[in-house]
RNA sequence: GGAUCGGUAGUUCAGUUGGUUAGAAUGCCGCCCUGUCACGGCGGAGGUCGCGGGUUCGAGUCCCGUCCGGUCCGCCA
């Protein structure tokens, strides 16, 4: 037996109890005759102490960090005791040890606080998964994973495990491709998510189906993104939006509590996504805060039934203002007394490549009731007390406002409400608000094929309601510059994402489950029949063997993890993440392969570079 | 595909206007130390300044190229 107890373990209860621990040498700390000596596993760190004799012995055999140490002793109470830890109260000791194993002297230190870059920590993550700071995300993923699957479980969910070698449908993202050797000149896929696998399994009668599941997309990466992720992918059948909406806050509420002993009780929010476009800039808003946007100027037509303010504006002869598309404000909350060097500083932020913004307009609302403005040149006092009172600015607060493009500054002035509520710490990590965003547009318009491409994914149902429209209306664009115009542009999905905080963590739909509809729905994003055929034949035959109407979604298990560990980064939740090369530096992988295997694929490389 | 920041001791970093022998902390090695827990004290070793080219009397420092890493845009149904 390797040990009787784990590092972490052991109290002052079980003082003079004779134990053997078993574990990696934290430290070992020297005073002539006596030597400390800190073994960590797992559980916990626990000292060792090692008297006259041992000390001796270890003068023979000198132990380094990280050495796997068994020691045999007695629990016995600290002269001198440490509160930081939870076995601080006690030491072993010791009457015999054995170096199971020597170690190398670790590349970094393996501590909560590393000397370490994120590079090597990669390069040797087997050790910086020692760390207790990783070690506790993982726990954290763990817990997660954990709670779902309670959950779940507990309202009748099969865990149904999907082929991961499946065929290429190059619809949205990049396929990982796999070579068949059996097959030769074919390719296998790796999915992109398990989407049509648990609409098969809906017409199958599994009415209710979970997985926590590997998905794979070849595209480039952000501290966020990952070419191999994990989704908690979840499907019912004989349900509508509400169902699913009510079933899957229930979800994330049991994983609040479970993880974080939060008790969600709050019903939770729900808002259209031309409201969260109109309100927040962004279809995934933080609504931790306020800060609401002002639209002073709205474009043309991308928004149906929104009415912008341009009469605050209009006739003053400003032409930052009057040749732009959008016009967009936030107020600020108490930061009205910034100096000119703040001010110059938030202009430069807006300024920068990332946001691409010409310059900032302010307007501040002085607690004496006086309003200073950046435009005070065009407007007047009452005009700009105006504008303050539209974007319900309160005395003392800063109003800024971005002009230009309707995309462009759409998104920035989101970027910039996000920026200033981080600055006004308005973005606490252990503030947990959830958001659903419903009514997505089913299409979007593509520029460059001049075509529609689904939002979500080709399997999304349109609105009940929106279906004559889709299938009466010809999906055809005349007038590329007039898109907006077309039908097709206002149908509006059954989609619904879940928002947690600012970031997407959740999204799904109602699906299409009739075969007419699915098969116009592929023909409106420009697949002959035949093309369907080849790709999704499958489904559309199982469609004529009665499909039930059906929806589901899918969580974002790895952001999600993050997101409750207060990160930002996605790889710390990751045992083996790859870099943002979408690289394994551990495996250094991937890697070229032997001539022998590219033969047995009969493959040739014909590189371009 | 593009932008941007970085690469100097095992590690994390500093290095002025281009100028003597490239520094600090930590880690590592040796000696001392019986109550430490970021132990302490004394001593020591440790460098292809990512790589290649150029400018210059002289390059860690300036220029060009390249590789690697971080972040972002495009992309991510």
């Amino acid at each position: 037996m390797y040990r009787t107890n784990t590092c972490g373990e052991l109290r002052i209860m079980d003082i003079s109890k004779e134990v053997t621990l078993a574990g990696w040498v934290q430290t070992v700390r020297k005073f002539g005759a006596i030597t400390f000596v800190d073994l960590r596993d797992r559980y916990g760190i626990t000292q060792l102490l090692f008297g006259e004799e041992l000390t001796k012995q270890l003068d023979e055999n000198p132990l380094g960090r990280e050495f796997v140490l068994q020691a045999t002793g007695k629990v016995s109470e600290r002269s001198s005791k440490n509160a930081n830890i939870l076995t601080g109260d006690i030491e072993i000791d010791i009457s015999s040890f054995s170096i199971l194993n020597k170690s190398a002297v670790p590349p970094f230190t393996i501590e909560d606080k590393t000397d370490g870059g994120d590079d090597l920590r990669m390069k040797y993550r087997y050790l910086d998964l020692r760390r207790n700071a990783v070690k506790k995300n993982l726990e954290l993923r763990y817990s997660v994973n954990r709670a779902a699957r309670n959950y779940l479980h507990g309202n009748g969910f099969m865990d149904i495990e999907t082929p991961f070698l499946i065929k290429s449908t190059p619809e949205g993202a990049r396929d990982f491709v796999v070579p068949s050797r059996m097959n030769a000149g074919q390719f296998y896929a790796l999915p992109q998510s398990p989407q049509t696998f648990k609409q098969l399994l809906m017409i199958s009668g599994y009415d209710r189906y979970y997985q926590v599941v590997k998905c794979f997309r070849d595209e480039d990466l952000r501290a966020d993104r990952q070419p191999e992720f994990t989704q908690i992918d979840c499907e019912m059948a004989f349900v509508e939006q509400e169902d699913i909406l009510n079933m899957f806050e229930g979800l994330i509420k049991s994983v609040f509590k479970e993880v974080k002993g939060i008790d969600y009780s709050d019903t939770v929010q729900r808002m259209t996504w031309e409201d969260a476009m109109w309100k927040y800039g962004n279809d995934k808003p933080d609504i931790r805060f306020g800060m609401e946007l002002l639209n002073l100027k709205k474009p043309s037509s991308v928004y149906t039934n929104k009415k912008d303010q341009r009469e605050l504006i209009d006739g003053a002869d400003f032409k930052v203002f009057d040749e732009v598309e959008t016009v967009i404000a936030i107020a600020v909350p108490g930061c009205s007394e910034y100096s000119r060097k703040q001010t110059d500083e938030l202009t430069d932020w807006v300024k920068r490549p990332q946001i691409g913004m010409k310059g900032l307009a302010f307007i501040k609302c002085n607690t004496d009731g006086t309003y200073k403005s950046s435009i005070d040149k065009f407007y007047t006092e009452e005009k700009l007390k105006a504008i303050a009172g539209a974007a319900n600015a309160k005395s003392g607060d800063l109003i800024l406002i971005l002009t230009g493009a309707e995309e462009r500054t759409r998104k920035a002035i989101s970027e910039l409400r996000l920026e200033m509520g981080k600055r006004l710490g308005f973005r606490k990590d252990n503030e947990f608000r959830l958001l659903w965003v419903l009514d997505f547009p089913l299409f979007e318009y593509d520029e460059e094929g001049n075509r529609w491409v689904a939002r979500h994914h080709p399997f999304t149902s349109p609105k009940p309601t929106q279906i004559e429209t889709m299938i009466n209306n010809n999906p055809v664009i005349e007038n590329a510059a007039e898109y907006l115009q077309h039908p097709y542009a206002n149908i509006k999905a059954n989609a619904y994402d879940m928002v947690l905080n600012g970031n997407e963590i959740g999204g799904g739909s109602i699906r299409i489950f009739q075969k007419e509809l699915q098969e116009k729905m592929f023909a409106a994003l420009g697949m002959d029949k035949e093309e369907q055929q080849h790709k999704f034949g499958f489904l559309l035959g199982a469609f004529e063997y009665g499909a039930p109407p059906h929806g589901g979604i899918a969580f974002g298990f790895d952001r999600l993890c993050a997101i409750l560990g207060g990160s930002e980064s996605i790889r710390d939740f990751i045992a083996f993440p790859k870099n943002n090369s979408g690289r394994d530096v551990m495996l250094d992988a991937p890697a070229t392969i032997d001539a022998k295997q590219f033969e047995e694929l009969q493959i040739k490389l014909d590189l371009k570079s």
